[in-house]
DNA sequence: ATTAGCACTATTCATTAATGAGTGCTAATA
DNA sequence: TATTAGCACTCATTAATGAATAGTGCTAAT
């Protein structure tokens, strides 16, 4: 029995490094083909289109060793081969330096930046739905979680007897409101104190610490006598109480559709699927804000079963104190990963800008 | 040459109207069983599924002509009769008393009006969901228009130096917010009273008239010689400006793709585009606030080309003072239509209910 | 006016055969 | 010893063929 160097896997086993260098061309060259073409790749289209000359049956041997080491494989024996999602892991963790951003991307981009004055969330939308547009896959973003976006200023107004509205403004300069219902008939006026008092004691803390210190009556003592401060606690308890889930825009869902992946009925009901609970998809998000940079998950790497003929790119954004939420772009595993990773990085990037620039700071 | 009686067309022509409501209950009968099985319908299977006993050749004569009148075509020469958009206006018209709603679908529709507090945009939200859940097509809902709805009040808060940020609260329950730039540095103080000014001149007039008002500096002469109604009357006006050019959620696109009348690429890249555009759609959803009730724009009756192939059945929601925006179902001419439109007109009412009650007057 | 019967037409489906892209193996070569 | 040429083999794709089927239109009978 023959025994053949697997190349990439045992590197650094003999001083054979050339054949090992070689595999990873060829395996580096039948990805690109694949996200190119969208079709198996045979031995005779590798050798034209490879760099250095090679013969289709030398690169058939080294194809069989790549296909025998888990990163291609066949859909039927007299196909070409196609990668693995472990082949695109390869890929994207060989990949060294971005490319640099065409200025065509960047002035599409534009209109990100270029807002005065319009409310985080419309931004967030302008910048998922050109994000969309550029990769033609479907793409996600995150609003701001409310947990660590500090309080700029609550606002209370009476609506009715018995309804107040309440409006929350971050320093990440969202804004929520809701409606709270109180059984006392309280006055404008007596609102306007409780505002003050609010805004003063929890100003620039985050929700989080709010809920928590309001929760725990650290509101102290020395106020507790106080009768317009226990109405205040019992109001302000109720206007920080979290009710917002966290949201997630989706843009471009049907570009998935047209593309040629999908086109089996079964992958489009799983994406559907993944869509529609969204619970997966924002757990990724999620995850995304917790560590700095550009986060790629692909295919059987996802937990969520339906998206394992996916691949997310995912980055967060930010503004000068916190990470805010993530963006995000979901496509088939064989997506142009160069590509689709430097265009989620710079679109984070222009989106942490004007939200810094927007911050109330 | 043989004349016969066109049947529906020449309706009272002559005393024989039995000819004539054949015809219609055949072309209903057809109608009905294409919109259920997606097929052709052929004289056989009619004469089977119709109500009284008639044979397949008088049928195939009864259908001839309902084909030279346009309400019917063939794909080709052997195969079955579908209607035409024709068939499905007069299918429609013709639908006299609405179905009584099932309760399954009243159930699922129910957490729509089971809210506390939640703003209106995420009733709406809500809603279009559910909506393109029962109907299992693509649902549209437009947000209130600014315009119509009256203030019920607006705060500015000072950011910075050199921004405030406005916030909008109108009658419908709607919160709008935007930052205005200003050169002057205002104390909070300040903005306090041209807060209480602005809420005391304009609370409960609608958007438009406010517009109208400051541009016409309608805020009288009176106060023209004072400097702080002076400075009232500019930030209103940059606070009053419209930005927002009304917005729509989409809910449920994928689940056309999945509808065997889109599988063809061309409708699937048309649809696309429809929903990308949105503008079409927005026109549709607003000219439906101008007439009270159920409106249906069947295939062709559309002004956007790439609306050809769709229906749009659509109604408005209002509170109890005004129209403020319309929820519809976008889907295939070949939609069950007594069962879309009874559900449109449902929910648009549970929302009319919902949002009335959650209005602040 | 209605219907039965028949000729005719077009789709659909399964079968077959030809084509071609691609592999794996072996033997020859540098 | 690594590379390559050559060849047999596999399997998907395509086109062509024919049978079965669902449907129509027309004519003649009821």
């Amino acid at each position: 029995m023959k025994i053949r160097v697997k190349g990439i896997e045992n590197q650094g086993a003999s001083g054979k490094t050339n054949s090992n260098e070689r595999s990873m061309v060829v395996l580096q060259s039948i990805i690109e083909n694949f996200i190119k073409n969208s079709e198996p790749v045979g031995s005779r289209t590798l050798s034209k289109s490879i760099g250095f000359k090679l013969s289709p049956a030398t690169i058939r041997n080294i194809m069989s060793d790549l296909a025998e080491s888990g990163y291609l494989i066949q859909t039927h024996t007299s196909a070409g081969r196609v990668p693995t999602d472990k082949a695109y892991r390869f890929y994207v963790d060989s990949i060294s330096k971005k490319p640099a951003i065409p200025e065509q991307i960047k002035q599409k981009l534009s209109p990100v930046s270029n807002v005065q004055g319009t409310p985080v969330e419309d931004i967030l939308s302008k910048a998922v739905h050109l994000l969309a547009e550029l990769t033609k896959f479907a793409c996600v973003v995150s609003t701001p979680k409310q947990s660590v976006s500090r309080l700029q200023r609550i606002e209370l107004i009476k609506i009715s007897e018995d309804r107040i509205l309440v409006i929350l403004v971050t320093k990440a300069g969202v804004v929520r409101d809701k409606i709270i219902f109180v059984k006392e008939n309280h006055s404008q006026e007596f609102l306007s104190s409780v505002t003050s008092f609010l805004n003063e004691e929890f100003k620039n803390h985050s929700m989080q610490e709010i809920r928590e210190g309001i929760h725990q009556s650290i509101v102290s003592d020395r106020h507790r006598y106080h009768d317009l401060l226990a109405h205040a606690v019992r109001l302000g308890k109720k206007a920080f109480e979290l009710n917002q889930p966290g949201e997630m825009f989706i843009e471009g869902q049907m570009n998935l559709l047209l593309d040629s992946h999908f086109h089996e009925q079964s992958s489009v009901k799983s994406l559907i699927d993944a869509f529609e609970q969204k619970t997966a998809i924002m757990k990724i998000l999620d995850e995304s804000m917790k560590n700095k940079g550009v986060h790629i998950h692909i295919g059987i790497e996802n937990d969520y079963e339906h998206l394992h003929k996916c691949s997310l790119i995912t980055a967060s954004y930010r503004n000068k104190q916190n990470v805010l939420g993530s963006i995000g772009v979901v496509g088939p595993t064989s997506m142009d990963y160069k590509h689709i990773i430097s265009t989620v990085d710079y679109t984070a990037k222009i989106l942490s800008k004007t939200i810094s620039e927007q911050s109330y700071d």
